[in-house]
DNA sequence: ACCTTTTTGTTGTATTTCCAACAGCAATTC
DNA sequence: GAATTGCTGTTGGAAATACAACAAAAAGGT
């Protein structure tokens, strides 16, 4: 089967063009290889020089701690990528597991053949070089600005973290968010009803009005 | 004055001999600027296509909020570089200012050169992109590993979670964490004394054994 | 050995957060 | 229109956490 728009829709081949991604392909010598279900693709304390790329099926990462508790940290789908981040760091051994959910295809890139330009040529690899190093960069901010709002004290604190961020983000005391009650509550890892609370009580003393995912910042006057 | 040790200490130039570094920074047309005390180098909200690695002095990302709450986020000394992750990212706006704490050196590098090889013949380059990419996928791990600890819900289990990956990564029960109480709570976002409280439960419950830093995991059994 | 400072553990109390359950509301389906 | 579903806000009691303060232990300096 041909997945050339599974990959020409991943991150790290945006911007690429279908016939160039044929030889890029080639060129990178990426293998693609057939999981069944519950079958491990990276396993647990193993070091890997090479990322995968969903090309059909999904894979879950997962980790296990000291008592053998599982964890499922992610779901990748699709023209996602997975172990990146490890296969670019050096001699980092993998704190996660990758395991197909499902029947899945992955493209797996070594990275060594990604940084090594094969001839002065190949304009490709030095874009797909800068898409690399793009998710890379955009993967720390985003991590960044969550432990920003996690690592206040209290709900209201990373509520307002939060709240402050999308504003000024957004360039507008007015905006709206993409998560839900029940979704910003998780990435703010804390409690729905108890967000709520804090909510209504932002609202009632005047730092801000919302109505369902719009939110209004407001000047606050502490008197 | 010169840099250069200062320079070969950085992470980014790890691993490159100080006569190639001399030709490196004049092929990346990387500019050298100082800053008075308090002086702005990077504006909150404005992009930025270069980083900045620091000669000498200090400074201080600092961010600012909605209603102009300030908070220092980090405080980059000399070698250490800053602002890389907006530069490799494309277009995204800084969240975060950087301020010279004191009279402060820094060497600004354009993310454009350093990206595009100047001739196929600078193995240099290569070895750059390399350091460069390190670089960001090791701190996305740090960062990773860190959101998985403190977005567990009890301050136990923010411990137990983190514990365990100290463990895992010693690849023994028994380990030592580089942090003191103190610090190991601020890490983790909770408060000292709760921390220390919590300690001493998993240690009466049979969880785990601690000397000052030195740690020692036990399996557990819930009769 | 002495004093000082830092670090750690502990206590009691106030506050915050979690949890489970429910009610109001809007959108959807039949 | 009735029934269903999903989302949100609210409640009250239970549990966890923060906070302030102190004591014991450890580390460092003179």
């Amino acid at each position: 089967m041909n997945y050339i728009s599974i990959i020409k829709n991943s991150q790290l081949f945006s911007g690429i063009e279908s016939n160039d991604i044929q030889s890029l392909i080639g060129c990178l010598s990426a293998k693609e290889k057939k999981f069944d279900k519950n079958e491990v693709i990276f396993h647990q304390g193993e070091a890997i020089d090479y990322m995968g790329l969903v090309l059909s099926g999904c894979v879950h990462i997962v980790k296990e701690d000291f008592w053998g508790n599982r964890t499922i940290l992610s779901d990748i789908t699709p023209s996602q990528m997975f172990g990146e981040s490890f296969a670019c760091a050096n001699k980092q051994d993998l704190t996660v597991s990758a395991i197909a959910v499902e029947a899945t295809t992955v493209l797996f890139l070594d990275i060594k053949r990604i940084l090594t330009t094969c001839s002065s040529t190949c304009l490709f690899h030095a874009h797909l070089i800068r898409n690399l190093i793009s998710v890379l960069a955009g993967k720390n901010l985003m991590l960044t600005g969550k432990i920003e709002h996690i690592t206040k004290r209290s709900t209201q604190e990373k509520l307002l973290s939060y709240l402050s961020a999308e504003s000024i983000k957004a360039g507008s005391a007015m905006f709206e968010i993409p998560f839900n009650r029940q979704q910003l509550a998780e990435y703010l890892a804390v409690d729905r009803s108890a967000m709520s609370i804090e909510l209504s009580r932002l609202q009632k003393e005047g730092f801000l009005t919302y109505h369902k995912n719009i939110f209004h910042l407001k000047e606050h006057f502490t008197n």
